[in-house]
Order: C-alpha cells, then sequence, then structure tokens
DNA sequence: CAGAGTTAGCTAATGCCATTAGCTTTATGG
DNA sequence: CCATAAAGCTAATGGCATTAGCTAACTCTG
C-alpha cells in the first residue's frame, strides 16, 4: 500500500482546483479523492468535514484575491490606485469564478476557522479601503464609501459570472463606464 | 388515504417559505414533503425534479421582486425614483434573504424553465432601466448605467445578507450614502 | 539498526437524500 | 355506475458524508 504523500495543503488546493471547473456544487469529496487518487474516507486524516473544507478553501481564496488587490494597488493613488483595483478584482474573478463564489461564503460566527475567514475578509476590506485614502472622504464617512466600493465590485462580478447580464452587450466596456462613475461618486463624496 | 390536495403551486409556496426560513442549502424535498403532510416520491405527481423545483422557485421570487420593484417606481422620477427603487429592492432582500438568494441563481441555457427565469430576470432590468429615465443619458449608454446601478444594489444586498460587512456601522445609513452617491454618478454620466 | 509508537490509508457499515418503478385508492366525466 | 386519469403510497437503488476499526507504512529513539 504506497502512501499518496496528501496534505491538509494539498486538499485545500484540489478543492480550489476543483471549485473553479466545476462550481462550488461540485465540490465533493468523492471529487477530492479521485483527484488525489485515494478513498474518501482517507481525506478525514486531513480535514474533519466537508464543510471544514469548505471553509478553508474559503478562506484560501479570500487571502489570494487579497494578496493580488494589495499587488495591484501599490504606487498608485486615486483615480489610477481604482482603476487598478478593480481591474484586479474583476480579473480574479473572472480568472477564478469558484474561488471567487467562494469567498463570499457567510462565515458562521463561533468557530475559529470562521474567525480565520473572517481576518482574511477584513484584509480585502483593508485593501479596498487604502484605495480610497487619495480621495477627500472624511474619516466618519470612509467606512460607507469602502461599502459602497465593495458594493459595486462584487455585484458587477456576481452577476457577471452568475449570466445576470443577459445582454450581448460588452461587459469590459460596462465595467469601464462603472469605474469610471465610481470615480466620479468618490470625488464629489460630502464631508 | 384522504388526498392533501397538493398542487404545483402550492409545492412552489413552501420551497419560497423553506428557503426563507432554512436558507438555498435547506429546501430539500423531506423537507417540502414535511410541510406538505405526504411523503416524498408524492412530490414528483407535482414537479419533475428537485433541480426544477429550486429553478421554479427562482423564477416565482424574481417575479415577486420585480413587482414590487415596479410598485416602488411608479409615480416619481429621478432622485425620488432612485431612492424608492433601492429602498423596495433593498427590503425585498431583508425581508427574504433565501428568495433573494435564489434570484441569482445562474439559469443553465437551453431549458424552457431557464427561459421562464431569464424573462421575470428580464422584467427586474426593465424596471431599473426605466428608473433611469429622469437621468440624461445617452441611449447607448442606458445599458451600462444600468448595470452599474444593478451591481450596486445587488452588491450590497448580497454583502449585506451574507454578512460581508462585519463592521458595526448602520448598514442603512451606508445603504443611504450609496444612493446619494450614485445618483451623483448617474447625474453626471458622460453622453 | 531494531522495535515502539504514530499516522496515512484502507474496508465495512450507517444514514440521509433524490430518484424510479409499480401498486392502490381517490376523484371525475360520460 | 363504471372507466380512466391522477394523487398518493411502499419498496428499491445509488450517491453522498461520516464513523469505526483495522493494517501497513513511516519516524524516532535507544
Amino acid at each position: 500500500m504506497p502512501r499518496a504523500g496528501l496534505t491538509r495543503d494539498a486538499v485545500v488546493t484540489l478543492a480550489l482546483e476543483t471549485i473553479d471547473e466545476l462550481g462550488v456544487d461540485g465540490l465533493t469529496l468523492a471529487e477530492i479523492a479521485g483527484r488525489a487518487g485515494v478513498k474518501v474516507p482517507s481525506l478525514y486524516k486531513h480535514i474533519a468535514s466537508l464543510e471544514v473544507l469548505r471553509s478553508a478553501a474559503a478562506t484560501e481564496a479570500t487571502h489570494e484575491l487579497a494578496r493580488e488587490l494589495r499587488a495591484a494597488a501599490v504606487g498608485v493613488s486615486r483615480t489610477a490606485a481604482l482603476d487598478s483595483l478593480a481591474h484586479a478584482y474583476r480579473g480574479y474573478a473572472l480568472r477564478h469564478p469558484g474561488r471567487y463564489a467562494a469567498t463570499q461564503r457567510a462565515p458562521l460566527p463561533g468557530e475559529a476557522r470562521e474567525e480565520a475567514h473572517a481576518a482574511a475578509a477584513a484584509e480585502v476590506q483593508q485593501v479596498v479601503s487604502a484605495t480610497l485614502r487619495g480621495y477627500d472622504i472624511a474619516d466618519d464617512q470612509l467606512i460607507d464609501a469602502t461599502r459602497a466600493l465593495r458594493a459595486a465590485l462584487h455585484g458587477f462580478c456576481a452577476l457577471e459570472n452568475g449570466g445576470g447580464f443577459a445582454l450581448p452587450v460588452s461587459m469590459s466596456q460596462s465595467f469601464a463606464r462603472m469605474i469610471a462613475g465610481l470615480d466620479r461618486m468618490l470625488s464629489t463624496w460630502p464631508s
């Protein structure tokens, strides 16, 4: 019986790949076991349950998104920063639709692993918030502006990935115009 | 063996209630059968499969949303219309979190029932689009502006319902300020 | 280098779920 | 009043997650 040499990280990585290829619902222990060359119950040596694996995948994907956003936002400010951040955001969602959908899982409170996901989500929040530093927005309104920006970015990506934009009109152009609109919105944010 | 007098519509209604109470994942034939006072296989006399029931529930919820949005948008224009529409949108999402989440199911192409869902989604799209009539937006940009508005509304509701806005700051205030920002964005939409 | 202990993997079994087949009973329409 | 359609049932199948308990492979220490 040669060992497969599986680790928890390897299982999570397989889960991320699976989610992108088959969608969130395609993540099943049978699928992961097949990809790992292992029988289903063996996975329990590395993860506590499917639910925990989902949570771990969500956390990892959120970290990944935060990392890409940070890389995109460095060295630019205001309009250029918004543009860079927004395109990085949509780029990740388009390149990794399953991972992106996974980042939006509602974290159940009280569990340690959900704390980890919440922490990762906070990273994203902070990058987005930092992008707004170039705009003249009062401190007590920064949270509101951040929420508005995140809402627009997430909403666009979710609708695009979910097929919610049915008409055969360029998504990229709509996105570019939305960014321009957001720039005006943030530039005129009232203090 | 007294009959339960079930109909397809009754099953769909139970599905909608279940989705709101237990979440999208809580929609199971066992649960529906229990609520209907019937054994699981009996449901197949009214629906072809769980997948079809999900689709029917999504379509119904989308119609419902469109109806409420239409009611909110009548008789007002521009800023007042935007405000009214936005609050109706969020109100529906908060009152019916499960139903709202269901409206975002990606419709698989080619199936008749998915056509129905797409048609319902088009209703929503048209109400939102009509709300923009008061703003001076060129025809060839109307789709872009509609997408931006839908993105912001959906993104906010999805993040709020999903717990994506972690900080203990008023959601309603953030939403109101986002609407004000969207009003500025739409008012200055370039032609 | 040998043996003890830890750990990865396995098989077998359980229970929940969706789905199908085929039967029985109820309603309905001529 | 009977024939047919429809609504409900039981029984059976197969996929899935999970648990229990076994065995073989690494690892670490003496």
